[in-house]
RNA sequence: GCCCGGGUGGCGAAAUCGGCAGACGCAAAGGACUUAAAAUCCUUUUUCCGGCAACGGGAGUGCGGGUUCAAUUCCCGCCCCGGGCACCA
């Protein structure tokens, strides 16, 4: 056969054409096939996709399309999470509606997807923004206000004056905005939504458990510190002089007979009441001054408030402080301070000259003495001028000071969490109204259900002023009340997009469903998910609100699940050319640029070798040509050697040896580790044979090789792999075949090769059959003649043999 | 400060269970084909020493120790890089 060169172009657009209306990867719940639900974080429609985004999908796909081969009934979903904030910058700045902008962008970003060939099921396309869509989210929000799970507080909440809007604590990065990142966060007291994530804290903490070996030990850490919980003990001190009580949480109750002085947060409603005008002021400049900044790098500042505080334990009175340290969000907002023991109390007593009194000893030494402690005691150790408990081990008085404050009514054994309640509202129009009317008699009052969705009006003007540009929509705002018919005001905050993107993946399951979410039984049937993928930037916000949401809907009855996912798999990030992409840098690499210059295939592959999937990628335009000049060899022997004959197969056996251990090794990285980089160094391997045996193969041979390898490279190249299957005279898509079998024994080699090492130095091989006994490898090993010479008037220590593999002698 | 990753040629990397370090690719150099270039194909390419050469010898996976017949791989200590968390009482 005559050679043909390899054009991407003409062979991608005919594939393309052909594969129009093919419906290919539809996903059906009716069969008998196992189950496989692969999944790619939904990208934010920007307008183009980049690299990035190519890496992650490119790892789906080629997953999905090996399970497909491998008989399994695919889900393989993409849908857009539509609703945010660019959206409306943008309609700022271009006079456009964010619906027009962002549907704009919907529509050349999946131009981009069909282009590559990324084998989703599109008829489950889902978009956040359709009222189809954010109508559910509006019902899962009236379910959680039934449930109390939803509810309204005025809150001092984080803003950020560049979005003009509140960010829930998860946004906000080192006192910045997570997406202005020169943008310190300022603090406001708004009346604000909140879903009540805590109520499951302990849960989303213990189910990790479950999640452990299908999630990167890292997310899993990141989401413990989130959740942060932590054992101790509320315990109340008493006003002096009064009963009004002031309870402190505390990790060590053990350390409470060392405590010098009682703190409060200065924002602590006591504090406002204890303090005088010139406390108050500086109660205020503390708050002010930490607002935005990096807690490391503020001072510990106190302020002595004039009261004491009495020790429930030892009735002795301290003094009462305020200080900047202590975050009246945590905890109670009180601490009893004991310096001896703690390292931040040490440093804030010292600097005030309060006592430092140590109460715990080294279980092998002496109580320190105080003047002259240089830094605190942390650790546990033995409890010593503490009451009844002195001589005790500190964890067991722990345990016992504890049970001892219950038993006498002031205090008991507690939890408490980091996290906090998820605040939802934002002052913003692009977003799914919350579905509630205040009404000045009934006060909040939900939108009946049958009247969902509450929609977003269209044609609004855009300020960007920081008020939800809803406000000036009188026939959005004005409304009657649903309970009492009066003139009532509609709510005008949107929800976080975090929502959206909470449960977008069960709806997939059922995406055209208008009387539901979606059907239960389809999410018996299709989760948990079996593979998500994606970056590593979501560990914390979107895997946990997902978590949360999956909990939620299973405790109202929708779902049978506790936890959405069973196995994550985080990519690392792309870089180009050595420095990180970003729109300010202008080097980010398109997809459209890689598709027009090397390809589909191309792109896919190189994203996939160029590292493993785990690890960070740089883009380097010399690597894409690496992979083009390879699929180009691939193709050129494909058209050389495609319906060849020739008896002559001196190199058979040598060709198809290879053949079938490259079956065996990519199937066998599918299967464990996904080291694609790997798989397709050995593709380049099998082809590097194929050139230097091409020669000496038999047409049988070739055909093999030929048809083996369409089938190895559908999951990475589709294109190219069907234009082979083409080429070969076979019919059908390609990734619809079953995936190659291997031979054990032809993938076997004739003989080992044997290592010989004298004194752990390699010296000599030699080849044996396979399973010859450990004395023979060696007998044959001290004779080989050169090794025979480093013998000589040597003495034998000891001789190892590792069958087929290698022989050790140790001489002296 | 604490918790994770990671450190291997000029570069991206490989070595999956303690057994040949550097597969595969990039870049570079040389050759073949060509009027010429591109493309393509072939060869060389960790480093030092000896040799015209085939070849031979030594060193080598961040640094220092240890275990072992054998360590990129396991253990201890340290250095550097990346990421996460960080007054959470």
């Amino acid at each position: 056969m005559p050679e043909k060169p390899y054009d991407h172009r003409q062979i991608e657009l005919k594939w393309f054409e052909s594969w129009q209306d093919a419906d290919f990867y539809k996903a059906e719940e009716n069969t008998a096939k196992p189950k496989f639900y692969v999944l790619e974080m939904l990208p934010y429609p920007s307008g183009t996709l980049h690299i990035g985004h190519i890496r992650n999908y490119s790892i789906g796909d080629a997953l999905a399309r090996y399970k497909w081969m491998r008989g399994f009934n695919v889900l393989h979903p993409m849908g857009w999470d539509a609703f945010g904030l660019p959206a409306e910058n943008a309609a700022i700045a271009n006079k456009r509606t964010p619906r027009e902008w962002t549907l704009q962008n919907i529509a050349a970003m999946k131009k981009t997807h069909r282009r590559f060939a990324f084998s989703y099921d599109w008829d489950r396309e889902v978009s956040t923004c359709e009222p189809e869509y954010y109508r559910w989210n509006q019902w899962f929000f009236l379910k959680m206000l039934e449930r109390g799970l939803a509810y309204r507080k005025k809150a001092l909440v984080n803003w950020c004056p560049k979005c003009a809007t509140v960010l829930a604590n998860e946004q906000v990065v080192e006192g910045c905005c997570w997406r202005h990142d020169d943008t310190a966060v300022e603090q406001r007291a708004l009346e604000q939504w909140f879903l009540k994530i805590t109520a499951y804290a302990d849960e989303l903490l213990s189910d990790m458990a479950r999640l452990e070996g299908g999630w990167p030990e890292r997310v899993l850490t990141m989401q413990r510190n989130w959740i942060g919980r932590s054992e101790g003990a509320e315990i109340d001190f008493t006003l002096a002089g009064t009963d009004t009580p002031i309870r402190v949480f505390t990790t060590r109750v053990d350390t409470i007979y060392g405590a010098t002085c009682l703190i409060l947060a200065p924002e602590h409603p006591l504090a406002q009441q204890l303090l005088d005008a010139e406390g108050k002021a500086r109660a205020k400049a503390m708050v002010d001054a930490r607002a935005g900044r990096d807690p490391g790098d503020i001072d510990k500042e106190g302020h002595f408030t004039g009261h004491y505080a009495r020790n429930p334990y030892s009735g002795e009175e301290v003094p009462i402080w305020i200080a900047n340290f202590v975050l009246m969000g945590y905890g109670t907002g009180a601490i009893m301070a004991v310096p001896a023991h703690d390292e931040r109390d040490f440093e804030f007593c010292r600097k005030y000259a309060i006592a430092v009194r140590p109460v715990i000893r080294p279980v092998d030494g002496a109580l320190a003495v105080e003047p002259g402690m240089k830094e605190a005691f942390t650790e546990y150790g033995v409890a010593e001028n503490t009451g009844q408990w002195s001589g005790l081990p500190s964890e067991d008085a722990r345990r016992q000071m504890a049970e001892y404050a219950e038993q006498n009514g002031f205090g008991k054994a507690a939890i408490t969490f980091r996290i906090k309640d998820w605040g939802i509202s934002r002052q913003r129009y692009w977003g799914t109204p919350i579905p509630v009317i205040h009404c000045a008699k009934c006060d909040i009052v939900p939108v009946p259900e049958n009247q969902l969705p509450v929609l977003l009006p269209l044609n609004v003007e855009i300020t960007g002023t920081g008020r939800s540009p809803l406000e000036n929509v009188p026939d959005f705002v004005n409304v009657a009340c649903p309970q009492c018919g009066a003139p009532a005001r509609r709510e005008t905050d949107t929800m976080d997009t975090f929502i959206d993107s909470s449960w977008y993946f069960y709806r997939y399951c059922d995406a055209r469903n208008s009387d539901m979410p979606f059907d239960p039984a389809k999410i018996a049937y299709w989760f948990e998910i079996d593979q998500y993928i994606g970056g590593v930037e979501h560990a914390i916000l979107h895997l946990i609100y997902s978590r949360f949401f999956t909990k939620m809907m299973r405790d109202i009855g929708l779902i049978k699940n506790n936890e959405p996912t069973r196995r994550l798999f985080t990519q690392g990030m792309v870089i180009a050319e050595g420095t990180k992409m970003s729109k300010s840098k202008g080097n980010v690499v398109g997809a459209d640029m890689l598709a027009e210059k090397f390809g589909a295939d191309t792109a896919r592959m190189f994203v996939l070798f160029a590292a493993p999937p785990e690890k960070e990628v740089d883009w380097r335009v010399e690597g894409a040509e690496g992979i083009y000049r390879f699929l180009g060899r691939v193709y050129r022997f494909v058209t050389r050697n495609a319906g060849k004959i020739s008896e002559n197969g001196a190199s058979d056996r040598k060709v198809l040896r290879k053949l079938h251990q490259t079956v065996r090794k990519i199937t066998d990285d599918f299967e464990t580790r996904w080291h694609f980089n790997t798989c397709i160094a050995s593709i380049m391997e099998l082809v590097n044979v194929l050139y230097a045996e091409e020669e000496n193969l038999s047409g049988a041979a070739a055909a093999e090789v030929i048809e083996k390898l369409a089938l190895m490279l559908a999951p990475f190249a589709p294109y190219l792999a069907q234009e082979i299957w083409d080429e070969a005279g076979k019919q059908g898509p390609v990734f619809r075949q079953c995936w190659p079998a291997f031979d054990r024994e032809l993938a076997k080699e004739d003989e080992a090769e044997i290592v010989i090492q004298v004194n752990g130095k390699l010296r000599a091989r030699m080849s044996a059959p396979f399973g010859t006994p450990q004395e023979e490898l060696i007998a044959r090993a001290k004779e080989d003649e050169k090794v025979k010479p480093l013998l000589e008037g040597k003495q034998i220590v000891k001789a190892i043999a590792v069958p087929d593999k290698l022989v050790n002698i140790v001489v002296k």
